[in-house]
DNA sequence: ACCGATCTGGCAGTTTGCTGCCATGAGCAC
DNA sequence: GTGCTCATGGCAGCAAACTGCCAGATCGGT
C-alpha cells in the first residue's frame, strides 16, 4: 500500500479545506457512518455548513448511519428529522459503529483517526482494498439497521389546534386568510404557527413543510416494523 | 324508505349552507368519489374554501377517489399533488366513477343528482342501506385504484440549480444565507426560489416544503407498481 | 464581428411574516 | 369573593420575503 494515498488531516478546518472538494464533487454515493451527531460527524457538519457538500443530483445516494447514541436527546432527534426531511436516508444501528467513516463515490474513505492533543484527525484513504472494506462494512451494518422513522419515538400527537393550523398552512393560505378560516385573530394565528414550527423543530416555513409532510405521512400509514 | 331522510340541495351554496356542518363534524371518515376536480367535486371545493371541512384529527380517514379524467391537465395534477401533500389519500381509478358521492362518517351519503336547469343538485341520504351501499362501492373501487404517486406522470426532473436551491431551503436558511452558500446574489436566489415554487405549484413556502418532500421521497424510493 | 435571448445583480417599493408588549377576559383554585 | 395563570387580540416595530425595473454580462447563433 503506497503511503502517498493516505493523508491525515488535523481538525475540522483542515478537513473542510483539503477534503471539502471531494464532498462537492460526489456524484454517485455519499455515505457517513458515525456514532452520534457530534464527534466524528462534526467534521461533516462543518463542511456542510460552509457549503462543501454534495450537489443534490439524481442518482446520488446519500446515506447516514448512526448508533442509538444519536437518539440520545430530543434536539438530536429533531436534527435527524430535519436531515431526513431534506432527502437523506438515515438508519440507526442497534450495535456500535465499528468504523466511523465517510465513503465518497466508492473511491475515497475518510476514517476517524485518533485524536491528537484533543484535535480530531481524519485519515483520507484511496486504496481500493481499504475503501471497499469500509464500504462493505457500511453496507452490512446498513442492511441490519432500522430506518429512522421506524425506530425513533413518534412525535407527540399534535393538538387539534396545531392540526387546524397545519391544515391552513397546507392549503397555502396567507396568515390573514388562515386566521380568518380558523376564526382567530392574525396575532393568535401567527402565535400558533410559531408554536407549530417550534414543535416541528423547523427554522423556516419551507423546512416546516418538509417535516410536516413526514408527520402527516406517518399518521396515514403508521410505520411498519422492518 | 322514509322520504324525510332524503334532502335535495340545489347548487353549491346550498350544499355549503345545509351540509357544511356535516363536513366539519366528520370525525371518522370522509370519502369523496368524483370523476374529476371540477364538476361534482366543485361542491366539496366550495365548502372547503369557506372553511367547512373536517378538522384534521387522528383517526380521521380522508380519501379522495377520482377517475383518470382528473389527470387530464397539468394544473389538475398540481392541485391533486397539493391535496395529497396535505395528508389526504388520493387514488385514481382506471374505470369511470360509477357513483359520484361523498360519504361522511359511514352515516351520510351525498350523491350527485341530476342538474336542474344547469344547477348541480346534491342528494343527501342517511338511510343506512343506501349509505352502506355507496360506501361499499367506494371501498371496492378504492381497492382496485392506484395511488396518485404511482400513476401520475413523474414530475420533470429538477435542474441542478433547482436542486441546489431546494437544498438550501431544506436546511432552513434565510434567503441571504442560502444565496451566499450558492454563491449568487440575493435577487438571483429569490428568483430561483420563485421558479422552484412555480415548478412545484406551491403558493407558500410551507406548501412548497410539503410538495418538495414528496418529490425527494420519490427520488430516494422510486414508485413501485401496485 | 453583431444581434437577440437569457441570466445576473443592484435597488426600491411592497407585502408577508415574526414577535414583543400590553390590556383584557376566561377559567380555575382557594 | 380574590388571585393567579393562560389565551386572546390589537398594535407597533422589525425582519424576511416578493417582485418589478433596469443596466450590464453572458451565451449561442449567424
Amino acid at each position: 500500500m503506497s503511503t502517498d494515498r493516505i493523508i491525515t488531516l488535523h481538525g475540522e478546518q483542515e478537513l473542510v479545506q483539503r477534503a471539502g472538494h471531494l464532498f462537492v464533487a460526489s456524484r454517485e454515493e455519499f455515505l457517513v457512518a458515525a456514532t452520534d451527531l457530534m464527534t466524528f460527524s462534526a467534521g461533516v457538519n462543518a463542511a456542510f455548513r460552509e457549503g462543501k457538500r454534495p450537489h443534490v443530483v439524481p442518482g446520488l445516494t446519500m446515506r447516514k448511519l448512526y448508533s442509538r447514541r444519536a437518539l440520545a436527546d430530543p434536539e438530536s432527534l429533531r436534527r435527524l428529522r430535519r436531515i431526513a426531511a431534506s432527502g437523506i436516508e438515515i438508519r440507526i444501528s442497534d450495535g456500535p459503529i465499528a468504523r466511523e467513516a465517510i465513503v465518497i463515490d466508492r473511491r475515497t474513505a475518510i476514517l476517524a483517526g485518533a485524536p491528537v492533543r484533543g484535535v480530531h484527525t481524519y485519515t483520507v484513504v484511496q486504496a481500493p482494498e481499504v475503501v471497499d472494506g469500509v464500504r462493505s462494512l457500511f453496507r452490512a451494518t446498513w442492511e441490519t439497521a432500522t430506518a429512522l422513522a421506524d425506530c425513533a419515538a413518534p412525535p407527540p400527537p399534535l393538538t387539534e389546534q396545531a392540526r387546524d393550523t397545519l391544515r391552513a398552512l397546507s392549503a397555502g393560505h396567507t396568515d390573514e386568510t388562515g386566521a380568518r378560516l380558523l376564526g382567530v385573530s392574525l396575532r393568535t394565528y401567527r402565535r400558533r404557527v410559531a408554536d407549530l414550527m417550534a414543535t416541528l423543530g423547523a427554522s423556516s416555513r419551507f423546512q416546516a413543510g418538509l417535516l410536516a409532510r413526514d408527520l402527516l405521512r406517518e399518521e396515514v400509514t403508521p410505520a411498519a416494523p422492518r
